[in-house]
DNA sequence: AGTGATACTTACAATCTTGTAAGTATCACG
DNA sequence: CGTGATACTTACAAGATTGTAAGTATCACT
């Protein structure tokens, strides 16, 4: 130890792969917007959190605005990525308790994990984007099926746009949550940590009770 | 006419009472707050929107973050007011009728007239604020008690939370659809113009239901 | 080891943004 | 009309932010 462990300790330029370097830059810059929102997006701010330069990241990103394509493209395909795995796994014991585990699976896709809010700002934004295909079109005709499968004896009939109404409510219902959750709750009073979860079982009663 | 018509037109200084200055700029910077997201702030684009030069804006205002407050002021204020406006103009006939129609007039206020995505941009923002008092909760214990003195003689029995779920139901609705609405709807390839009416009479009667 | 590719740095330029200072125009009121 | 208040303007300063240029360090491969 003839170095002094601090003062000249030179720490070796970090040299990543330039895959592993995007995703840490995509990774900080979608925690700066998720935690600090819209205004915590400065090229300057992420580098420095990352412990670089900023050049770095045009160095990889071209641009603030390449960066920014970067981001949202890899937002939506995590998000559907995570939630097409999430329903696959869906187990196939009780039908109520599938739909309870269906839903609050996709709140702890989009909301727990931060999906939601990131995805809503872009669409604030205005970022242009086109999700891929209409996967949420398909996942609507595999819940479909499901559903006329484990229909109760005297349910009503049940439509496909009915269907479609239910994802489109738990979609909604998420995003909501993910931005006003918080504010919403303490404003009617429900201020206990279960509340999020309790109601997120509520919702999913509701609409599986139609079933049945 | 002497003078040429276009050239020496000298268009006389605009002066607003302090008011209605104040006004006409809040209403400038939430028009690019909802059509242009979290981007579209910059003090000289508002001003430029309005034709006056920005150190006007700062007068009245005093700084960006003045403006800033006093736009989510108005924001909560008129989501308020226009929400508490909505529900004492709720109609007394079918009590079903009744709910479908307060769930719309709480979209007309969030969604079509632009509400929502305000508040949405500010939530994500993590503007600071503080929501007047619970008025929501003093909404739903109106709700309750009008849940409970409609309620069919053979329904399940109705406990305050369950009241408050459904208002939390509707708020996180409300905000999604203004957010993701157009998004997931073409993504589950409904792109009629009705669908969006259609989705809140059914979302509102699906909540009904559980009274009878 | 040597060599080319490239991840990354420092230094700098151009632009944009908020904010200030000081002056001008318009209103209210005597 | 005169006078004070103030809405508003032009000009400018200070700092932040994106982007460029050129060089350096590290990796992969022979």
């Amino acid at each position: 130890m003839s170095q002094a462990p601090e003062g000249a300790a030179k720490p070796k330029r970090a040299r990543r792969s330039a895959e592993e370097a995007r995703r840490e830059i995509l990774d900080a810059t979608e925690e700066r917007l998720s935690q600090l929102g819209p205004d915590g997006i400065r090229l300057q701010q992420i580098a420095s959190d990352l412990g670089v330069s900023h050049p770095a990241i045009l160095h990889h990103f071209g641009s603030r605005e390449g960066l920014m394509r970067a981001v949202v493209e890899r937002a939506f395909d995590r998000l559907e990525t995570d939630l097409i795995a999430a329903l696959q796994a869906m187990p196939t014991g009780d039908p109520v308790d599938a739909a309870v585990d269906v839903v609050k699976l996709a709140f702890r896709v989009l909301v727990d994990k931060g999906h939601a809010r990131v995805v809503a700002w872009l669409l604030l934004s205005g970022q242009p984007f086109a999700p891929k295909e209409n996967r949420l079109g398909q996942i609507a005709e595999v819940t479909h099926a499901r559903r006329l499968l484990f229909r109760g004896p005297d349910a009503p009939p049940i439509t496909f746009e009915d269907t479609v109404f239910q994802m489109l409510l738990v979609a909604f219902t998420t995003f909501g949550e993910a931005i006003a959750g918080p504010l919403m709750r303490a404003n009617v009073g429900l201020d206990d940590a279960g509340a999020p979860d309790r109601f997120r079982e509520w919702l999913a009663r509701l609409i599986v009770a139609r079933n049945h």
